[in-house]
DNA sequence: ATGTAACTGTGATGCGGTTCATAATTCCTT
DNA sequence: AAGGAATTATGAACCGCATCACAGTTACAT
């Protein structure tokens, strides 16, 4: 499973240990203390990183890629849980608790990662109780998110459900231009369909809708230039 | 807001740190400090405990009783988040991080809770790290139930959903049966769509269903017997 | 640059859940 | 125990999303 170990002389470890708030707290010293625990490992596109039910050892840091925490029913359907960027982690919950993975977690592009290991994170837990602290903050948005999610799910239109993923992408993958927000999309269609509980078709249609009512305009599969937020928020309901 | 502060010399305020688990690796003379910090509140069925944008300056534990915690659209469309009976608490989020109430919170019978005031749960937290790791593992367990809700919303059939609920109700609040297991409903068949996103009628529609499958039975409208509980999990995929 | 595989767009069709309407039951109050 | 309000059940019609089918487009590797 573990493809290519970055032996990364370069950067000596610290890259990920600075772009990761649950560190934030920590001095230059001790933020170099924990660079040395960390294991790097790299990925390509579509290697599976966790499989649903393994049982992991560590704790799993975005340093540069992206990934998605996915499920799959019996009948094969997919639903995506999160989309991990630069920065975020995953595995906290099978370190504190000692807990098979609840979901699958795939690579959407090369992908770096470094790893603590489990008695390694306890005792920094243990050392720097700041970093439990951020942990909690960290588990406090995706519970924001989430609850959002089963909101728009339980109550919202399929347009709503549209635009608050494309609002979601806007803000966290937007690039200000001078038309508007330059999306790059982290899923394709049937991503983004998986992603909040529709089809691919669906997606396409309404999409292709928004983009007739010229709130925004696609460039190719991967891109989209959003021209009208507030329309998009106005769909939220 | 508050109704009856209730002087409770019986209990001496202990009763309700006794039930809940974040308090659960304090001595006994530690818990008798805490029950002193506690305040206690009554609230009726219906009453509204907290609003969505309210800020909040303390942790609510529920002693007695059972509330729901949910969101309004602005069509009037409500979506339920949790229910929290005895041993539950809420409002952890806004303790923490300086943040209004996401939700609003509202007594689904008579409910007796207990008080924390933000300052002295801070204090908790640092004097006992332990209760921070339990808090944690509290929101785990939330994330895990909605990242199943998520799921099944997105992904399951109306069946799967009915089927999935009335599994999480029997498991929180079902009590042995000679036939099954006896089910005491936290909600009404409106409730419970409003909890997985469907109408009062699609609900009473399959539950009804159910029934005519043999695999419950309903005694009036806040009691069901479950016969066959492998039935319904079969249903869940 | 080109060819090919993967992804996307869109029409036609059908099913299932919502909506609306109304009847029946339950439950709560007195 | 009875009456009235609230809740639930159920039928009919409609609408919207899934599904199926296929054409068009994009992207990527060589």
């Amino acid at each position: 499973m573990y493809k290519n170990i970055c032996s990364c002389d370069i950067c000596n470890h610290k890259l990920c240990t600075k772009k990761v708030s649950i560190f934030s707290s920590l001095s230059p010293e001790q933020l170099a203390k924990v660079a040395n625990l960390i294991i790097h490992k790299e990925y390509q596109k579509g290697d599976l990183i966790v499989m649903e039910g393994e049982s992991m050892d560590s704790l799993v840091i975005i340093n540069e890629g992206q990934v998605k925490a996915f499920r799959n029913t019996q009948d094969g359907r997919e639903q995506i849980l999160y989309i991990f960027s630069e920065g975020d982690f995953f595995g906290e919950r099978n370190l504190l608790r000692d807990q098979a993975s609840t979901y699958n977690v795939k690579a959407l592009e090369k992908t770096h990662v470094c790893l603590i290991h489990k008695r390694d994170f306890q005792v920094l837990v243990k050392d720097f109780p700041d970093i439990a602290l951020k942990v909690m903050e960290e588990l406090c948005q995706r519970l924001d998110r989430l609850e959002h999610t089963v909101e728009t799910m339980g109550t919202g239109t399929v347009e709503a459900r549209v635009s608050s993923v494309l609002l979601e992408f806007a803000d966290k993958y937007g690039k200000a231009h001078p038309k508007g927000i330059m999306i790059e999309l982290p899923l394709s269609r049937e991503g983004i369909a998986h992603y909040i509980g529709l089809t691919r078709e669906t997606v396409s249609r309404k999409m292709s809708m928004l983009q007739d009512e010229g709130i925004l305009e696609m460039l190719g599969n991967k891109k989209v230039l959003l021209l009208d937020r507030a329309a998009l928020e106005r769909n939220l309901e």
